[in-house]
DNA sequence: ACCTGAACACCGTTCAAGT
DNA sequence: ACCTGAACACCGTTCAAGT
């Protein structure tokens, strides 16, 4: 059978582009070989000659987000390095927001794809640029963690409350006083009750600025 | 055929031990359930009875690894608020030491168990105690992060130096300046050359005091 | 109550073969 | 050079059946 009209030949990087495409869409438990030649109007061996195994695959995925918010981070023109970070990281968050399967993909990899390193060449370009040392610019790389790249993992976080009864916030009171009390009070205090009570840009923001704020002061 | 003589009955407990271990000694990916069940001399089918699916032996061993981490913080006893989450958190790293395939588990995970609640209550407590306001508190345990159980997921581990050749090196300095310095200047640095440039505890404590220093001063 | 055997659907991957 | 078909080993899981 001829090739279907308008089929265009297999490439790593359609075959990436549509792997990214699934796991936004439906998930990383989606991605299977199968489901993404079925996406590609391929059979699935085809993608071997493209890749030459799944772990490949992944690998190419992660190298795939990690360059879009990399490329994100370096659209920042800022001479203030606080200001310059800031807005990098940001930048690179706002990718992260796209793909939210990325970060425990991420961090599950043994090995991290070459596009990273000039990216931290820059953050320490910019430090040492400051009048940080390296060791201090090393410490603070470190120290981002995973906000250098655009998230933070979220451990804690706690259900919605928009549902949560005056009966089940008594029984809360009694196992988790604390977080009760400061449920609770969050909740007075914002200004519009259908937020939530945890807001993760904010979250960011403030952690950042925590870090930036403390390194600055170590600055020689 | 009769039961082996010494073979003690199914538990879940007795289950999820046997996937900790498994998971310790060889990795997350040899944890399945045909494998699972070998190590328990009984067929696969049996674990189905203790365990409803493969979803909930991932979300028990979790939480058997957050209950150790979480049981050895409970042992810190200091008044000082900073020296005490200082001593919680490190305790909870001595024992993320010995699961390092748990981060990565514990960041795919939907659902958090609930011994974390009680754990994050007095966290809440201590801060509060010592003067903290809730808004505040609750801002400071979205930042330590992963940091409350013992962890940070390191996307920037660069690769051990001790092979990097010369010719290696003149290659690097041109593709990245700055991080071939910082390696250079930190590897001079160090005393013991054997220790590598990158110390995970220093960093870790450097960055735990980083943000506990921030929010002291942002104390009332 | 607790465990097993046989079977099913699905997955990643091989290999030789097609065009 | 690029894609395919058939087959294999392995996985999680079902269901009816054993003791």
């Amino acid at each position: 059978m001829a090739p279907r009209a308008g089929r265009e030949p297999l490439s790593r990087e359609r075959v990436l582009g549509a792997a990214v495409a699934i796991a936004d869409t439906e998930g990383l438990k989606a991605l299977t070989m199968r489901r993404l030649a079925a996406d590609l109007d391929v059979e699935a061996m085809s993608l071997y000659y493209h890749l030459p195994a799944k772990e490949a695959l992944l690998d190419g995925v992660v190298e795939t987000v990690l360059a879009e918010a990399i490329t994100a981070a370096g659209q920042t023109s800022e001479d203030d390095w606080r200001k310059r970070l800031r807005g990098q990281f940001l930048a690179a968050r706002q990718v992260m927001l796209r793909h939210p399967w990325a970060p425990a993909l991420l961090t599950s990899r043994r090995n991290i794809p070459p596009i990273v390193y000039p990216y931290y060449d820059g953050i320490v370009a910019t430090m040492v640029g400051a009048g940080f040392s390296y060791r201090l610019a090393h410490r603070a790389v470190h120290s981002f963690g995973s906000m250098t790249l655009g998230f933070v993992q979220e451990i804690f976080s706690p259900a919605d409350t928009d549902d949560t009864s005056d009966e089940d916030l008594a029984a809360m009171a009694e196992v988790v006083p604390n977080l009760t009390a400061m449920m609770t009070e969050e909740m007075h205090a914002a200004g519009d009750p259908t937020l939530g009570w945890c807001d993760s840009q904010v979250e960011f923001e403030f952690t950042l600025d925590l870090l930036l704020d403390g390194l600055d002061r170590l600055r020689p």
